[in-house]
DNA sequence: CTTGACCCTATACCTGGGTATAGGGTCTAT
DNA sequence: ATAGACCCTATACCCAGGTATAGGGTCAAG
């Protein structure tokens, strides 16, 4: 039984407008309608809908999202390219990882300083995220 | 030897606007000026520049980023509050991993899947995806 | 001592990603 | 058969994060 606009927005928390503007931007199919022109979403919306989000969330731009789904959608278009750009994103997720691990490490570095200072220290945490650097973008 | 502003933005092709809009944003220190008022920034400015870069393509905003780059800063502040706020943002970054990695471990489902295919077959990537959903932001 | 490449401030404008509003139809409960 | 909660399109507006422009000063090379 299908998803009115209203539905998949609240299952989701993004707004009915929102929604809609995916449609225009190709990131949602444009789902059937009723005869009085309501949508009709099928269920995994909201699984796409939370991909999205999270996405996003990630630093990906809607751009790179639709391009991510698209990935999954290709049933018939020539598989090698698929797989090249499959692989191609899966370089560019490993460096974002790869980034943020080393923030993470240094914030380590620096929550352990704080943590392990003594009471007449100072908080030692100048030159902590200093190494951070190199690897153009 | 100090540089000016139009080093430093070419050192990690910024536009020099951005620079200064940084700055007004609280994201760079206001330099040194020379008496006729040009800036002046030190060489490390081109790490921190580099770091805001990076940590934008990683989906923080620049109000996350000016946080990130104030724990360092906090010399003689609270040093629990550094410490806890540190930790928070590395839970954070551990979500962003987590996530990131789960996007990647679909992928590489996907391009597996692509390669494996013999001749005769579709690429088989409907379903690849599709697991991906729950844990809300 | 001027010219061209820079720098300054202030302010206007642009793009991405939405969000709100106007003006109007639909559906369900009473 | 009507109120209230919803849906539709179209269009205008908003915020973040820049980018460009106007109008003017600086500086090094020739």
């Amino acid at each position: 039984m299908p998803l009115t606009i209203g539905q998949v927005a609240l299952a989701v928390d993004v707004n009915v407008q929102t929604v809609r503007y995916y449609e225009r931007r190709g990131l949602l199919a444009a789902p059937q309608r009723t005869v009085s022109g309501y949508r009709q979403y099928p269920e995994d919306t909201i699984g796409r809908l939370r991909f999205i989000r999270h996405a996003k969330g990630l630093g990906f731009a809607l751009r790179e999202i639709q391009e991510l789904l698209e990935l999954r959608v290709s049933r018939r278009t020539a598989c090698d390219a698929v797989e090249r750009k499959t692989r191609e994103k899966i370089e560019l997720v490993e460096q974002k990882i790869h980034d943020l691990r080393r923030i993470n490490r240094t914030l380590g570095h620096l929550a352990a300083a704080c943590a392990a200072r003594r009471p007449t220290d100072d908080c030692p945490i100048l030159g902590a995220l200093e190494e951070y650097d190199e690897s153009d973008n």
